[in-house]
DNA sequence: ATCACAAGTGCAATCGATTATCCTATTTTT
DNA sequence: AAAAATAGGATAATCGATTGCACTTGTGAT
């Protein structure tokens, strides 16, 4: 039996005198009914407070206007802001947005893709698990031609496209900025070397150096998970070594604060006897002491602009999408190098 | 648009020469197919690729398995992990979760209410927008009977469940804190008072300094939205005042944050000459400096806690459900009120 | 008048899974 | 052995919106 209180087309329909088919396409706008049945329909459609049931429009197109996100975890800022970016552009566009963590985990972000793909999304945006090194699942996206964007953590196995932003400038601009605040030996704690990102900054870091020709030390240069737990792990290591970098270019906020907080715990004085620069400007980095130079990534901007994207190839399937929009970064210098 | 190389059980029906109706029964683990059956379905559904169509099974059944969230901006810790918390429970019950920002806008908010009931979903977690003050538009879901549950930020005008953390309490032992430190002159940076929340966290504060013979002096309460803009105001107001107050209690910590800077700012010293507590323990409340005493209220327990209430309702769609759950707080004492 | 055509609607099939109801062999009961 | 019960499965209606096709009028052209 017909739940009450929830009008359909036909009720409509029925109250006017006129056919299902009619109601559906004066909703819809179509070119084929008379404006004077249009106002009609809408105005009856107000009176009931009609609300269209999208599970049925999406069953009957195939199209949900669903996209699925899927991100590592939302309460870090940089994700949490590149949904809101692409929420909002997704939303103006007429689509919903599912949200699924993967929580850095590679078993996870298969579930996630399982989910999606069972929610028949349109499409779907997509930032890579810190550990995942086997992208098939990605393939049940792929191999059903379901456009599928990365942005930040990308992929380059699959030939999709993606949204990053300048990784390799941010780490040559870190590095440069070190070098002309006279420090000569400078450390990198650079992240997971299967991730595009982590190299990139770690090759921009390794630019600056010798175009600078500072000799690059590889003793100064340690692969690092980036939480803050191993962060001071990797401090103690550089500054308790024969040999001590003078600054250190962290490949993430979070690191360097770990290292802020065991440069004061040890005194260390920063930026005299240790600068430090990190990467993406994190919302605590601004009021850290000494403030954190880093540099600033829009979470925002990423977000919109792998919407963009997405509602692009999903409008138009054809074509070869693989474009890869590389944004602007930032340096944003504040005290932890700011010396004379 | 109709994408090919989509399984239907129609598919598995037809190549094992059984009904499609079997085949549902069958992968439904109905008692009425024989174990053979079901196992020959199984492999076949394996065999060819299938995936079930949600939006088809939704339709049929006016489930499905969404839950439905809003929530005035997911860039804030605390909402960002509360939703870390309901996606995570839910996930595990079977249930999707879709993510609306009302971003603090009421129009927005209803907005939001529009899209979550066009896509059906089985039940609704919310929590206001700062400057909702007319609550009809969620009578979209209690008119046709879909679960709601409101956290953080409650309606009381609605007759629904909510999951809160003890604001009055938590108020009570900001203020008191202070008083234990020696301050006479406690003020109050409220936030608007039509949100329970503020209203709580208000009184509290009120019957602390009651309960300890401390005269309530409202110039020294002031109402406010609680962003970083209002409070260095607010911070100015108060210290310019011909009888500043010798501690503040901020309703939020991004307010603590602007007193802590304007404190900075202006030579006074923190917290010898004015002790600060905040509400909520933003991630960057530790690395302050001095860092901020402050009220922890665990998002991702209001998350969880609001997320069970609401399946439960959905199982359970009978009985009165206008329960109240009151998490707890815990004051966090850092250097800002570290008087001797 | 006759025909072609367009505007404005209605009819009925369709999307894929679910489910009430019906049907046909077996098996069990008396 | 006849009747009843049971197992195992098939049919067809259904959820609500969309859409290809057919149909009715009215209008202008021939």
């Amino acid at each position: 039996m017909k739940k009450k209180g929830n009008i359909t087309i036909h009720d409509i329909a029925k109250t006017l005198n006129i056919s299902g088919s009619t109601v559906s396409r004066a909703l819809n706008d179509n070119s084929r009914i008379s404006e004077k049945t249009k106002k009609a329909v809408r105005e009856m459609a107000k009176k009931l407070g009609y609300q269209p049931n999208a599970l049925a429009s999406n069953l009957r197109t195939s199209c949900t206007n669903t996209i699925g996100v899927i991100i590592p975890r939302i309460s870090r800022y940089f994700f949490s802001s590149a949904i809101t970016g692409i929420e909002e552009l997704a939303r103006t566009k007429g689509y919903n947005v599912i949200i699924c963590q993967s929580n850095d985990q590679e078993s996870r972000e298969a579930d996630c893709v399982q989910t999606l793909f069972a929610s028949r999304v349109d499409g779907v945006i997509a930032s890579i698990a810190i550990n995942t090194e086997n992208y098939n699942h990605y393939k049940t996206f792929t191999n059903r031609n379901i456009p599928l964007v990365f942005f930040d953590r990308v992929c380059d196995e699959l030939e999709t496209s993606q949204v990053v932003v300048d990784d390799f400038k941010g780490g040559f601009l870190a590095a440069e900025h070190l070098i002309s605040k006279g420090c000569k030996r400078i450390a990198h704690i650079s992240g997971p070397q299967h991730l595009n990102i982590y190299i990139n900054r770690h090759q921009g870091y390794l630019k600056a150096l010798r175009k600078h020709n500072l000799k690059v030390d590889e003793d100064l240069i340690i692969e690092s998970p980036l939480t803050r737990e191993d962060g001071m792990a990797c401090a103690k290591k550089l500054m308790e070594s024969t040999n001590p970098p003078d600054a250190i270019f962290a490949a993430n906020d979070t690191s360097a604060l770990s290292i802020i907080l065991y440069a004061k715990r040890n005194g260390i004085r920063i930026p005299e006897d240790l600068a430090i620069v990190g990467f993406s400007n994190e919302p605590f980095s601004e009021y850290l002491s000494p403030s954190l130079t880093t540099i600033e990534q829009s979470g925002l901007d990423v977000g919109t602009k792998a919407t963009e994207l997405l509602i692009d190839i999903i409008n138009n399937k054809t074509g070869n999408h693989q474009e890869t929009i590389v944004l602007p970064i930032k340096l944003i210098e504040r005290e932890s190098s700011n010396r004379k």
